[in-house]
RNA sequence: CGGGGUGUAGCGCAGCCCGGUUAGCGUACCUGGUUUGGGACCAGGUGGUCGCAGGUUCGAAUCCUGCCACCCCGACCA
């Protein structure tokens, strides 16, 4: 069944309705090169405020904004064992530097064979071993330290398989990489920036988290603990949306980065790292949208408020707009950002599917009967409701509404999350709940990797995280029946 | 890398099996008019190297060969 958007619905194919809402709301589409994708200015227009709003955070909590190559060296990139393991399988590598006409193909072009490059370049896939080279050169002193430094950028992963801002080769993101002179300090920071982008995800995107530690063989390579935020979608399937990571003194033994203490003793330098992505994007459209189109939470929506004038002739079109210029003032003057539809070969019915699809919370919609009675109707997309207002009250109403928005959505994604945590405690349970329900599942597990590869196997389902504050709880692993400590989350995840 | 699919107007597609006027439909776009409180209608019009290269043929979007690209499913994925 599809509805009047073109979008198939999501019960349908949750798949399908994410791509072709992805493309239908303007946000992304597939570019000419494999796996990466034009993010479209409506779509970028969400990812700048997600980025204003965390760069602030980041400048808040004392990190300052640098720039770092695009290109790491291979030797770079070999010197942290664990960390060239975990990436050498996805990496883009540079070998040439010019190009010259094939002396075979006319109007051809090749890599000039005399341009190799004496060491090959690999295209980020992510910055720790430039910046960690880099870091070397600036630390030198118990002064130097805390470095805190937050860098924006494109980074490099050839995934075998992508998907429009879940997984694709190239992507946006930030990655924060900080140094400090002893492990508490630098673990504080992990759990810091860990908790700023839990909130970050709920406050700004209404998205409601569960924060956690990975185990061991889902941690970040190079680093000594990773810890999470893990959302969950509409369809069961979770979505790690951001991670911070422990790195111990591994980048400084790699890079030989070491201070001297106050006491003049040296001593390597302690890390961190931590990043988000335009993989937001992602989580952002499947926790809220529906089969409508988009939903998306005020703060980031790039139009919080549309005016639709509803006329017949221009005379009328005339006392509309100039009412709905004194709302548009009134509202922008409040912070808000509007927009006053008075694009004049479009119907009133058509604005309203167009807004709704591209999820602008509240729509006003004013005509000649509004004129006459002093009323407006605001229809608010997260609900699909509307109401008819006194004209007067709406410039302090709106704000209020848009409030409202941000905590129905919210709310709803949170009593979604929160109906689909089960515990479970056998193997023949879990996947029945992983069957027919989805979401986080709470089970024993022995804590061997084997165990965990075989459940994977089995059911895909995969162990997202160790919540904080888990509570211990002795029991049997659902799988291999030996002893646990404490119950870990499994979900299918992207 | 395996399996499947697609490539024809800005977008979405039909035509291909079974070769034959000027390559069609929807939508979008342009012009004029009527419309406008939930995706308007009428009339006229613009827009095409049919993915690329070669071959067969009097004639190729259609048949043959080769190549390329992208998408989907899987494997993979801090």
């Amino acid at each position: 069944m599809s509805n009047n958007k073109g979008i198939p619905a999501r019960a349908e194919n949750y798949s399908e309705w994410y791509n072709e809402l992805v493309k239908k709301a303007d946000l992304a589409e597939h570019s000419a090169v494999k796996g990466c994708m034009v993010i479209k200015p409506y779509g970028y227009a969400i990812w700048e405020k997600m980025q204003a709003q965390l760069d602030k955070i980041f400048k808040d909590t004392g990190h300052s904004n640098a720039y770092f190559p695009l290109f790491v060296p291979k030797s770079f990139l070999e010197k942290e064992e664990g960390h060239a393991e975990g990436f050498a399988k996805e990496c883009a590598v540079v070998t040439h530097y010019r190009l010259k006409a094939d002396p075979n193909e006319k109007g051809k072009l090749i890599a000039d064979p005399d341009s190799r490059l004496d060491e090959e370049l690999i295209v980020r896939p992510t910055s720790e071993a430039v910046i960690w080279n880099t870091y070397r050169n600036w630390i030198q002193s118990y002064r130097d330290l805390p470095l805190l430094i937050n860098q924006w950028a494109n980074v490099v992963r050839w995934e075998m398989r992508t998907r429009l801002f879940l997984r694709t080769t190239e992507f946006l993101w930030q990655e924060g990489h900080t140094a400090h002179a002893t492990k508490a300090e630098a673990i504080e920071e992990t759990e810091r920036m860990l908790h700023v982008y839990a909130e970050f995800a709920e406050k700004h995107l209404a998205v409601p988290v569960i924060r956690g530690i990975k185990t061991e063989n889902e941690k970040f390579a190079g680093a000594e603990t990773t810890y999470c935020i893990e959302a969950l979608m509409q369809n069961g399937w979770a979505l790690q949306a951001g991670t911070s990571h422990f790195l111990g003194q591994n980048f400084a033994k790699a890079f030989d980065v070491r201070f001297t203490t106050r006491e003049g003793t040296q001593d390597l330098v302690w890390g961190t790292s931590w990043g988000v992505s335009t993989r937001l994007m992602g989580a952002l459209i499947m926790a809220h949208s529906d089969d409508e189109g988009l939903v998306l939470p005020p703060g980031l929506a790039p139009i919080q408020v549309v005016i639709v004038p509803i006329y017949r002739s221009e005379e009328e079109l005339a006392r509309v707009t100039a009412q709905a210029l004194e709302i548009k003032a009134e509202l922008q003057k409040a912070g808000i950002s509007v927009r006053y539809d008075d694009r004049d070969t479009l119907r009133p019915g058509f604005k309203f599917a167009e807004w709704e699809l591209k999820g602008v919370p509240v729509r006003l919609a004013l005509g000649p009967k509004d004129l006459d009675n002093g009323t407006i109707e605001v229809a608010r997309r997260d609900l699909k409701t509307k109401e008819v207002l006194p004209l007067a009250t709406v410039a302090q109403h709106v704000p209020t509404l848009l409030a409202a928005i941000h905590d129905q959505i919210y709310t709803k994604a949170l009593t979604y999350r929160d109906s689909h945590i089960t515990p479970v405690n056998s193997y023949d349970e879990f996947k029945q709940v992983l069957e027919t329900k989805g979401g986080f599942i709470a089970a024993h597990w022995d804590g061997d990797f084997a165990t965990a590869d075989r459940i994977k196997d089995e059911t895909k389902a995969t162990i997202r995280c160790i919540p904080l504050g888990n509570p211990a709880e002795l029991g049997t692993c659902m799988v291999t029946g030996r002893p646990s400590q404490q119950r870990v989350l499994f979900a299918r995840a992207y």
